[in-house]
DNA sequence: TTCAAACACTACTTAAAGGTAGAATTTAAA
DNA sequence: TTTAAATTCTACCTTTAAGTAGTGTTTGAA
């Protein structure tokens, strides 16, 4: 029962620039080398989180990477988005798609709620929120 | 955010055999069709929850699997062990392995929620309970 | 006792995720 | 204007999950 593990280093890598300062300038090989995270492999992320239009980057020397948008408007669901992790799966978990408004298994309500409080987690919550002080 | 697709299928079999009565006998090739997966990977399945003590089987002519067990007893969790499922995950998805006790990002409270919200399902729900009658 | 119908075992193939390599492009300081 | 430091692009390699193939073993009805 996890993220993949892109989508958990996009959240660290997005939560590591907020702590730091959004607006200062951040090169590859510095989150790289803070986070633990493969070099190439994490450019290869960078890049989607910049198409994404999360992250903004600047090449060529003294370039990086920032973020430049309000951090208040930016959720973490964004950031899932941007590294195409599924998030609305349709079928639940145990779903054999048999199931419907009418017939519904004792799991149901449980199932929901936990789900929703995922989902929560995700829609709800902005950068502006993750910020340690 | 899923489980496996091995697991999905454990729960979806187990729940098919329970639903339609546990002590029948049903064989990998009637299962198979009837939930539409494929016969080979669906009894490669069977033997792990065979082995896990989920599922009993018997060979030969007029062999098949079905559930002796008291369903009272068996739980969700059980099922995802016996097809061996990571459930006990340490770290949280957005964990870098620097937070702690003292130390705790915004997300942690709503975190926790979701995961024993999930929790609960897997380790409180018993075949018993899901019979929809 | 035969033999077909069932599960079990071993090994392989395919697809997807995770990870690596190297060259191309951009930029600004020197 | 050169050059080193940075991102970006394309292509490949590796590992793991998903799925397939074939053979062996067990069992009970005929
Ligand atoms: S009733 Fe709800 S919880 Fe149960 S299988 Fe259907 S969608 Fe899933
Ligand atoms: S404080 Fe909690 S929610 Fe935040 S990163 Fe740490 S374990 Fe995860």
């Amino acid at each position: 029962m996890k993220l993949n593990t892109t989508s958990q280093y996009a959240i660290r890598i997005v939560t590591f620039i907020v702590q730091n300062g959004a607006n200062n300038k951040y090169t590859a090989k510095d989150i790289s080398e803070k986070l633990s995270i493969p070099y190439k492999y994490m450019t290869k992320i960078m890049t989607l989180l910049v198409d994404g239009g999360i992250i903004s980057s600047s090449r060529g020397r003294e370039g990086g990477y920032s973020i430049e948008k309000e951090l208040a408007i930016i959720k973490i669901g964004d950031i899932l988005e941007a590294v195409k992790e599924n998030l609305h799966q349709e079928k639940c978990v145990i779903g054999n798609g048999s199931c419907n408004k009418r017939e519904k298994c004792i799991l149901h309500d449980k199932w929901i709620t936990a789900k929703k409080a995922m989902q929560e987690i995700f829609e709800n919550t902005t950068l502006e929120d993750m910020i340690i002080r």
